[in-house]
DNA sequence: TTATTATTCAAGTAATTGCTTGAATAATAG
DNA sequence: CTATTATTCAAGCAATTACTTGAATAATAA
């Protein structure tokens, strides 16, 4: 074969390694959820209703490709994201935003009916965040806070929240935000909250997506 | 089913088809090459070595996940990239090119032995551009030029360039440039140059890595 | 040592994909 | 009208992929 083909094909070969990764829906969510934080095999199963075996291959096809990286911490193996693999995920999901129409649809129809779900002005919220007016929530288990959150959450995961709920001010509104906008944990907390009286709104957006728009995340504590 | 888990079923599915658009090596030879301008499919057939009816259904996966868009112009249909695709492309080709480490090898064994192809430092390139110390050659069809090329190059189509050599000036040194990192024109362009008794270097990056540099980039003429 | 636990491996099956071939369609030219 | 040309469609085959199941491995605990 001509060398010139040859390099092509070689080339265009390894660039679809990425490709074939992100083909699969569950390495998706998989990549997705490791964008919170580091994860064992089990807890990645768990999250996506996966056998642990299935959740192991994908792992090892993600690996692979080189956009997770595995490290054995005692009886578990850590998996977490490659570096620029976040980003990378982030426009991807931007690009299926914009592109794929059905994308909106099924989000609208999953959130129909439910209140406090309407997008939020983010420049009216981080006034509001500046004066102080508002709660804002972070619902994700304990370890993605620590991981990363926005600074001056409060770390209030969904599983506690009925629990905390007399810590929170009734007069204040409350804003919850979880991983994103395809994360439930905030839509069941908003829904919950408002059901207790509270007011309520969902922030689609996640940690990723408030750091990509240059905004103060911070983590620890 | 739990409706949590359809909702993310769901997405995730969707979010999959644009995985599964660039999960092909030969997908991504064609938006590749559409990312310089649009094409009819026999064009991109001939580009990428594939048969009318293989680039055909390429185009089509291509078309239905959104990536491509399509116009019938008289007897052709022409293909091009869709919005935000072309930044995708290259997101992806960044996180490929810095994960894989069988990139770089593999253009290395490539351009093994031959002159003029070491990458050559950009800042000091843009200063000598501004004094007009080197003439920048843009080797690709004179179709691609038009549509976009950077700022001051001269359009010599790989396939004219011997033939207009004689216009080309002796005593500077020349720098030439096509798609990108993996598009073979401008090494040719550099070799032919070079045995020529001309002193000429290639310059890895294409028109979209300038533009995405901050760069002036030209059209038309 | 043996038992337990988390993960990976290996084999099998059903579904999907990439490519080829030849026919069908659609726009234009004669 | 008929012929030509560019593209798409449809069927078929081989290769690959996703998932399941049950066994193997490796680290720790008893």
């Amino acid at each position: 074969m001509n060398p010139n083909r040859r390099f092509k094909d070689e080339i265009y070969d390894q660039f679809s390694r990425i490709g074939k990764a992100v083909s699969s829906p569950k390495r998706l969510e998989l990549l997705d959820i490791l964008c919170q934080g580091e994860r064992t095999v089990e807890n990645l199963a768990n999250e996506t209703a996966l056998t642990i075996a299935n959740t192991s291959q994908h792992l090892q096809v993600l690996k692979n490709s080189r956009l997770v990286e595995q490290e054995k911490k005692g009886l578990y193996v850590v998996y977490r994201p490659a570096p620029m693999v976040c980003e990378f995920f982030l426009s991807m999901r931007k690009v299926a935003e914009n592109r794929i129409a059905e994308i909106e649809q099924i989000k609208n129809r999953f959130l129909e009916g439910k209140k406090g779900m309407e997008p939020i002005d983010r420049n009216a919220l981080i006034e509001r965040i500046k004066n102080e007016e508002v709660t804002i929530l972070d619902v994700r288990p304990p370890e993605e806070f620590m991981a990363g959150h926005i600074s001056g959450a409060l770390s209030v995961p969904l599983k506690q929240l009925e629990f905390m709920l007399a810590k929170l001010p009734k007069n204040k509104e409350i804003v919850a935000y979880c991983r994103g906008p395809y994360c439930v944990l905030s839509v069941e907390a908003v829904e919950l909250l408002n059901k207790k009286g509270y007011h309520a709104v969902r922030l689609e957006e996640g940690v990723q997506d408030w750091r990509a728009m240059g905004l103060s995340v911070a983590s620890g504590e």
